[in-house]
DNA sequence: TATGAATGAGTCTTCATTCAT
DNA sequence: TATGAATGAAGACTCATTCAT
């Protein structure tokens, strides 16, 4: 059980150029591509996030991105294809961010009131580094334009977190329940301190994190 | 400190019918055009549920309300003075629901477990019978679209609570924290159920109200 | 073996508007919306035969039809749609001009002889009234963009025609050979007639119909 | 009068490479130009007479033809300038085939029915060999994109046929008859021929061009 | 010289809004 | 007053052409 379990297949536009003449110049044009590619991606976050995806238009992304509004199709196929590699490409970011830190750090059999105080505060880490991807995220669970390839990852990301918390039921240090609806609760909980911070115009670093992850420690402890 | 405080000062269009021959003729003219005026709202509601704000077209609200597409501009200013409206009449639909029958109940000085408890059960009675409207009011939580008197109305409710939960820690009842951050963890544990439930596919009714009412109470309680 | 055998199952936009009030109304309404069909359509034969279906600007048929862009896609689906419509009205155009007159004036049993100067004048006259459509209709005989429904139509004129000329080589009047070669050549002959006219800036009414009649029976005669 | 009367004063774009350093680099040079040339020519006739001329796009022309895009401006102006040379070339390749071959065969003073059957035979013969070809001048023979060079072209070739028919008349041998018409008619018919092969997904080769040969001189023999 | 990534004008199409009926 | 046909601005997307490499 763990990270190496969500390692994708994504069958998205890659920037793979058909082999110039000289090594070095390839390296260049490669690299100058994923520069473009990931300039979009980031334009593209933070208009998802402030106008959402139908309330931004393309011309818009390629202004802020830097660059002629063709050029985003020469790196993906459409709009909707664009929000699904942003989607998958936040949630893995999210996945190495957290889950992976959280099992690399982990011996294994730990008690669970550790392993939830370092899941939440490498959660709030990562929120904080990352605000815009956070946001989006949350925005974007369950839109329509996702395609199947972004819902499974976010399935198989729920089914994980899904199987620590049973883990530590049967070991009688969590409440006895639906393990999906305490995985909701907690999951809300973290975002209801982030929109907390956001409709005060708190910055995400000055939140009390500590306090927070004692709190939704308390909702579900046994 | 109840739900009066929340008065409105709205600016939008009323039906105020340019006095006509006969008072019971006015009353009927009147009485149509609030029904027409709440069929488009209840069309809207429904449409912008599905499909998003920008993924729903005027006249899909005018056919799914039963009248022409121009007439919706008859009631309402534009599509965003629509959004808004609608915005504020759920908002104060909630605070009906909840906040006037959590007032209407209490004595005055009751402990604020008992007042948390049906805080939370008339929620979850709220969103059991309205879920449209609870899961409107989250979608549009933030969204650039609403105006400065929406995000007003908003603001006020959250301000009452903040108050309730203070006047709760005064006590020693509740845990000593920044009680706009106890405050969105406690709705954001609430509103996760809900995403839970629907990402599950099970019923409101369904849910575990009680289970989850406990848990969130052990997150804030001293 | 007649035209009716041409019948029509179009499924295409028509104008069935829905009941206003007023008889005297609807009719207007109706006849409005006719009128506004049919200028699009002159429109856009004008245009499709001037530059080609893909040289034509959807923008382009509204200004010369008077009308607002926009307006096009309330009578018809797409470009592609109206195309299809519009050969498909042009074909019918030239099946009742054409074909049903020589059916109506033949009593059954003439000679073919006689049959075929029906048929040539009937066609002279047709592309005399009506150059654009006969034009058009040889520009996109073939063409990718028209549908199952506008193929099967140019078919079933063609095996009609077929017929004719099996029936009168079976009573000798006409040269052994493959029925389909000499129609394509008989026909091949009657467009070449045109596009002389037309690279030569004759009016299509000056040219000597029945001369190119002559030659062209002699072509086929036995 | 014969083909030569046909020379081309092409004002296009030619490979004049700017003297290289030896005579044999030189010659190299220019034969790999025009290799490249003929290379973006064929590829652009099997699109164009695929997809048509607003059909294909450049970069389209240029993978067929193994170059890069940008590649075809060294050699064609813009994609108009390109159609127009191909034009001009496929035209100059059939008067080459064809009104060069019959002029050749000829001893001079010949019977026009010799003439016709070798003039027929020499057309089917190259829509045989080069059917791209055929269709392709067919297609674009009155398109707008057709400079007046490439219609002068068409109109000195038309001038040619027309003075033969008018010297047969002249004779006695054919009709007398407007020789633009005639020759029209003849044509139409010979391009019908080659249409009912395609409709009926016949090859070429299959075709009975003897009996369409006999037909059509049927049509315009004295 | 050859390339192909980048561009932005132009395409088809949608939809919020207006206005004649 | 209510309608819904008409509008045209704006959106997603394509492609002829350019230009840095």
């Amino acid at each position: 059980m763990n990270i190496h379990s969500l390692a994708m297949t994504s069958t998205a536009k890659t920037t793979s150029t058909a082999a110039p003449s000289r090594p070095s110049q390839r390296v260049l044009a490669a690299d100058k591509a994923q520069d473009r590619r990931e300039a979009i991606m980031a334009a593209a976050l933070s208009l998802f996030v402030e106008r959402g995806f139908y309330g931004t238009a393309v011309p818009e992304i390629a202004e802020r991105a830097g660059i002629g509004a063709g050029t985003i199709y020469r790196y993906f196929d459409s709009k909707e294809a664009l929000v699904n590699a942003l989607y998958r490409a936040e949630k893995m970011k999210f996945a190495q961010n957290v889950v992976e830190r959280v099992n690399a750090a982990g011996p294994g059999r730990e008690p669970a009131r550790e392993l939830f105080r370092r899941l939440w505060m490498h959660m709030a880490q990562f929120a904080i580094d990352h605000p815009q991807s956070f946001v989006f995220l949350e925005l974007h669970h369950h839109a329509a334009y996702l395609d199947a390839e972004s819902r499974a990852l976010e399935h198989r990301m729920l089914q994980l977190f899904g199987m620590v918390i049973v883990s530590a039921q049967t070991r009688g240090e969590l409440k006895a329940g639906d393990p999906r609806l305490m995985m909701g609760m907690v999951m809300g909980g973290f975002i209801g301190v982030i929109r907390s911070c956001m409709e005060n115009n708190t910055p995400l670093a000055k939140a009390d994190w500590p306090f927070a992850e004692r709190c939704m420690w308390e909702a579900i402890r046994a």
